[in-house]
DNA sequence: CAACTACTGTACCCCGGGTACAGCTAACGG
DNA sequence: CCGTTAGCTGTACCCGGGGTACAGTAGTTG
């Protein structure tokens, strides 16, 4: 199987260019035709890689939470290389989001399971379940985080791991539709790091 | 222009249905066969209200606007009556709306902005421009609380009113995302609680 | 009672999304 | 060097949705 013959890379245009078409039409509102033109192939290639257009929405949830993932593994690694300390750690994790988030050429193209979310009925279970997935697993990145924070700091109110993980995905969602109604990605930034101040003060760090 | 003679009710069912039925299969993924099927009235009808679906649309954000005007009024009232201190009331007006949406009978139906955001491209000028109109009022709503809370309180760590205010909307569209996926309302309650612990941490007060 | 509002019902067009499948071709394996 | 297979292309088709165009009708108001 480790062999992919002359292309592969056909797939992955596919899905590079439905992505990019879904964000800005919504799932419904993107024809197969956009999709296929963008990508140079044929309507007959499309249905070679994919089991249709919910077959095609299976993948694309897969590959953003793998690229999500990296991304967010990558900057995690990057402020781990900067501090030994967990709570710093954290904080420069989440300059490094802000900073990434405010430089982009273009406004944020959006997020996969967000725009998903308000189409849902379209999409079979294995997508429901991809999607939630996708929300658990960033939750569960950051409470790690927080669990090592408080080995050595203590929070100074009463808010849980999990509330406070799960604001870190909802900074970053509503953040994006912010984001892209003002055309703006400092916005995006800005919640950002309004979060992080939040988690600076939470631990009484000056 | 007073006289609506025996209906204009048919008008409100439209938009009603339209609503319901967008919030869960997207604009694009809506026909407008689902909306008249659920408003009861005929396609001759709807046309007779509204100028096709781009004209539906622009009905629709109108009305969202001002029907969600209406319960943030409606709640800051409420909270104006409890106290005099504009702290407490801006506090009191973050539980009371988390209270609101915990105590939901099904999960949060959506928001409309956020919805057409990610189909932004369908809509026209008319209907992107109403969408931002949303988003800066909800923004003055908050830094005009913020405001008052400043003349009385200093704030301890630097945050824009701008920023923070912003935090109130992406709060709650976030919070709708993943309330909506994991079906569960409290999630969004927390993060409005969660928002609201911000707040008063940046105020200082117990 | 005339005129108007607020519809219903029907009939129709066109486009494009979604699907199916038959055929071609480059590459690789034996 | 030839058969097989992956990776497509091209074509043909159906149906549903958006949108239009009226013609007719039943209350409502002046």
């Amino acid at each position: 199987m480790a062999t992919t013959t002359r292309s592969n890379s056909s797939r992955e245009r596919i899905l590079e260019s439905a992505e990019a078409e879904i964000l800005n039409k919504g799932f419904t509102g993107t024809s197969i035709d956009d999709i296929i033109d963008r990508a140079s192939i044929t309507k007959g290639g499309f249905f070679y890689h994919f089991d249709g257009k919910v077959g095609l929405a299976e993948a694309l949830v897969e590959r953003y939470l793998v690229q999500d993932d990296e991304i967010f593994s990558g900057l995690l690694t990057e402020a781990r290389e900067l501090t030994e300390d967990p709570l710093h750690r954290l904080l420069i994790f989440l300059k490094l989001l802000a900073q990434k988030f405010g430089n982009l050429p273009e406004t944020h193209p959006g997020c996969l399971v967000a725009s998903f979310t308000y189409e849902s009925v379209h999409f079979n279970d294995r997508v429901r379940e991809l999607m939630r997935t996708g929300i658990f697993s960033w939750r569960e990145m950051v409470i790690e985080q927080l669990k090592e924070v408080d080995e050595q700091y203590t929070m100074i109110a009463d808010v849980s791991h999990e509330t406070l993980a799960d604001m870190f995905t909802v900074v970053i969602e509503g953040g994006i539709v912010l984001a892209r109604n003002l055309e703006q990605n400092q916005l995006l930034a800005n919640q950002i790091l309004a979060y992080r101040t939040f988690v600076r003060m939470l631990y009484g760090a000056s």
